[in-house]
DNA sequence: TATTGTTATACTCTATAACTATA
DNA sequence: TATAGTTATAGAGTATAACAATA
């Protein structure tokens, strides 16, 4: 197929890596449509079920999403229902950003899609070889230096 | 950090493909770009090297890119004279998309990239670790019915 | 009538800068 | 003077449809 010394490109790490991450990144907004939620608006529920009532600039900060972009994210949240901008206690400008009842009971279901989507992936493994697997993805992900639980293509918008 | 139940993003297989390979998919671009050559322009001068001389219709179909959006990677890579539209011997319709010399010898530049990447990547594994990863990521691939070395990304543009 | 390549248009998304109100 | 949030605008990138030439 390809020339003399040039390697296919499905038996390069990179491209595979790059491959399923953009082919799962794909699945998973689909997972999350029936739901209203898209990438960034997922982002921030998560966020805000670690922490309750941040601000938007802690949001901002947090995910890598720019301030001006976080606005639209917000009034599309708080549109669904899902989150509400309460007067922040310790800062007038400032909102605190927190999620309703609506917004809380959502959360089981969302992580219900990630975990099926993690099942599915990983079908054609032994729970061994998924170990190894995760395990291995860690390895590089630290040696690149990648901040822990930020997705890059949230900073792109 | 999470609520109870709601496991970690970083400890999620599917985020840290979706993650790692955004990330690498970004960083390719970046090595490309002194080399005048995106994504699309770089599969097409892969699907040449395997195969010179197919038509635009064929280039469209095997790398998932739209035939109109086809048109402007051709007249991109003949601007930079990578490629030329000679006449077609089977069909006056259409173009016989071929390599010319300068673009031949961008090739093995475009490889060493891809390998330097792989390389970087893999700089925290060791040899053997590399192979078990290769196979794993492989394995995955297959079972999820993805084409070989068709990348997602190309299909949305 | 179907297909190859082309062009034009509209649509979405993103990035940037400028504005307000508070600190 | 700096910061939190907002708004508006321009720019890039993408998708859709309609077109001319040939099969």
């Amino acid at each position: 197929m390809t020339g003399p010394g040039i390697v296919e490109l499905h038996q390069r790490i990179p491209f595979l890596l790059s491959q399923l991450g953009v082919h799962i990144a794909d699945d998973f907004v689909t997972r999350l449509l029936p739901y209203g939620v898209g990438p960034r608006t997922y982002a921030v529920l998560m966020a805000l079920a670690a922490d309750d009532g941040q601000s938007q600039r802690q949001l901002s900060q947090r995910l890598g999403i720019h301030r001006n972009a976080m606005v639209a994210v917000i009034d599309d949240l708080e549109d669904k229902g899902l989150v509400a901008r309460r007067p922040h206690p310790d800062d007038r400008r400032a909102f605190a950003v927190t999620l309703t009842a609506g917004g809380r009971e959502l959360l089981p279901d969302l992580d219900a899609q990630g975990r099926a989507q993690e099942d599915e992936i990983t079908a054609s493994l032994t729970a061994q070889e998924r170990a190894v697997l995760l395990g291995l993805l860690q390895t590089i992900s630290a040696g690149l230096g990648m901040s822990p639980g930020v997705h890059p293509k949230l900073a792109e918008g």
